[in-house]
RNA sequence: GGAGAGGUGGCAGAGUGGUUGAAUGCACUGGUCUUGAAAACCAGCAGGCGUGUAAGCGUCUCGGGGGUUCGAAUCCCCCCCUCUCCGCCA
């Protein structure tokens, strides 16, 4: 959400970062719209301040025993002017609201302009993919091979895009995502939060989701929405919340299963668990000081790439360009992981800034010691990372001759001590 | 799911239609006092919006939304949440 005041003395600037994004000047629109509410607004305000006199001084008269009957004919009479304000002031409003919410953040002075995917730009290249002296498999294969992933038996419960995972397949699953979670709250600070998985519009509409991409959400019959991506709940944990200038930074992080309809990517990634309507996902969420929001963001980006450093995979660092960037974000960096089955790079986890756009939303503030009044935080949310995607790429960066995944060091104390995941 | 009780400022807790955005206490901030601290005393202490260079002024908000009234924290309706009892249940 923007803030309209900022809108009125920067038009120029607003409708610059719009462009970048290929999208189209709004601030003429939104300012008129904005001065039609505030005509209206103060006109109401006026009128209510006669009404509030005149019911005082009857107040006064009544309890002296005087007749107030003129007074009350008066007030009785700005009622329907009153109420045509009112009604006209709120349609105004909410108008403006509706536009303003469906506006993308405007994306960061350093985020590279460009329409599309194509044009990210990579920043940092980690690690070297494992050369195979034999033909690489995908995880697929391997997974059907060791008897530890079945779409066939997905299918039959739930359809395409779901997976059965078992054995020690979906134990090696569950040892990552407790690794991924020990690195962070041990290492690098995160309180772990085991946050519900059902929220309300509310808190879909302050992270962003709502009310444009209802599409891309699975929502129950009551009305609750399954997240897709646990930055809902924690993100939203602040909401409607003044914090103390010393509660911040506020670093969470959750292992919660992700929900997706993927609407949109009919015919896209249909083989293997690349992309499904169910996957794991171990979250950061860091609510800061609006100072120090650009710090935190390379510092929970460096978060998630300490996962692939100690899993010894390799990676690119790479910076989202403006056709590419997500609603809510001013930058986002995407880490994306070598999978030898496919050949390249694929994301694994997006780091995003979102300044104070959720905090608007999701009226997420803080009260500066120095100075009065309130500020929004900043929120930032990064994956650290998609379980189900460094499943992928564990077992096909691991993967031997004979079919079977050598488990990475780390994970073993998770493993019970198991180095080697074979067939029979 | 059924029955009942309740949601007031950071917390506790008054307030049933009329100068109440809200008594009082605690907490917090500033000041006086003190060698320092404590205590005591004095003062301040909600958020949003509008207007104004500003000081300020105005307006809205007592879980949320509607309604009655000249006037609502107080009366009416709907919804949400919490607690107690019962039922069901991992």
């Amino acid at each position: 959400m923007h803030d309209i005041r900022w809108i009125r003395e920067n038009p120029a600037e607003f409708d610059a970062a719009l462009a970048k994004r290929g999208d189209e000047a709004m601030s003429a629109d939104l300012i008129q719209r904005d001065a039609d509410r505030r005509a209206v607004q103060t006109e109401l305000q006026e009128l209510q301040t006669r009404r509030n006199d005149a019911s005082k001084q009857i107040g006064i008269a009544k309890s002296k025993g005087e007749d107030a009957d003129t007074l009350i004919k008066e007030v009785s009479d700005l009622k329907d002017r009153m109420q045509a304000l009112e009604e006209n002031e709120k349609n105004l409003s909410s108008n403006l609201t509706d536009l303003l919410s469906g506006i993308p953040n405007l994306p960061s002075e350093d985020t590279p302009v460009g329409a599309g995917e194509e044009e990210n730009v990579e920043i940092r290249l980690e690690g070297v993919p494992p050369e195979f002296d034999f033909e690489a498999k995908d995880h697929v294969d391997l997974g059907e091979n060791l008897s530890g992933i079945s779409f066939e038996r997905a299918g039959k419960l739930s359809g395409s895009r779901f997976v059965v995972l078992q054995g020690q397949v979906a134990r090696l699953e569950r040892a990552l995502a407790s690794f991924m979670l020990d690195v962070q709250t041990e290492e690098f600070g995160y309180t772990e939060i085991a946050p519900p998985v059902l929220v309300k519009d509310e808190a879909l509409y302050g992270t962003g989701q709502l009310p444009k991409f209802a599409d891309d959400l699975f929502k129950t019959t009551d009305d609750l929405w399954l997240i897709p991506t646990a930055e809902v709940s924690l993100t939203n944990l602040v909401a409607n919340e003044i914090l103390a200038e010393d509660d911040l930074p506020i670093r969470v992080t959750a292992l919660t299963p992700c929900f997706r309809s993927e609407a949109g990517a009919a015919g896209k990634d249909t083989r293997g668990m690349l992309r499904q309507h169910q996957f794991n996902k171990v979250e950061l969420v860091s609510i800061c000081h609006p100072d120090n929001s650009l710090e935190e963001h390379e510092r929970m980006t460096g978060a998630a790439e300490e996962i692939l450093k100690r899993l010894d995979l390799a990676y690119r660092v790479m910076v989202l360009c403006t056709g590419d960037i997500g609603f809510s974000a001013r930058k986002t960096y995407d880490l994306e992981v070598w999978l030898p089955g496919q050949d390249t790079y694929r994301e694994i986890s997006s780091c995003s800034n979102c300044g104070d756009f959720q905090a608007r939303r999701m009226k997420a503030r803080f009260r500066p010691e120095a100075g009065k009044g309130t500020e929004f935080v900043h929120t930032l949310n990064g994956s650290s990372l998609a379980v189900g995607r460094c499943l992928i790429a564990v077992m096909e960066n691991y993967q031997n001759k004979d079919g079977s995944i050598t488990i990475p060091e780390v994970l073993r104390p998770y493993m019970n001590g198991l180095e080697l995941i074979s067939a029979g």
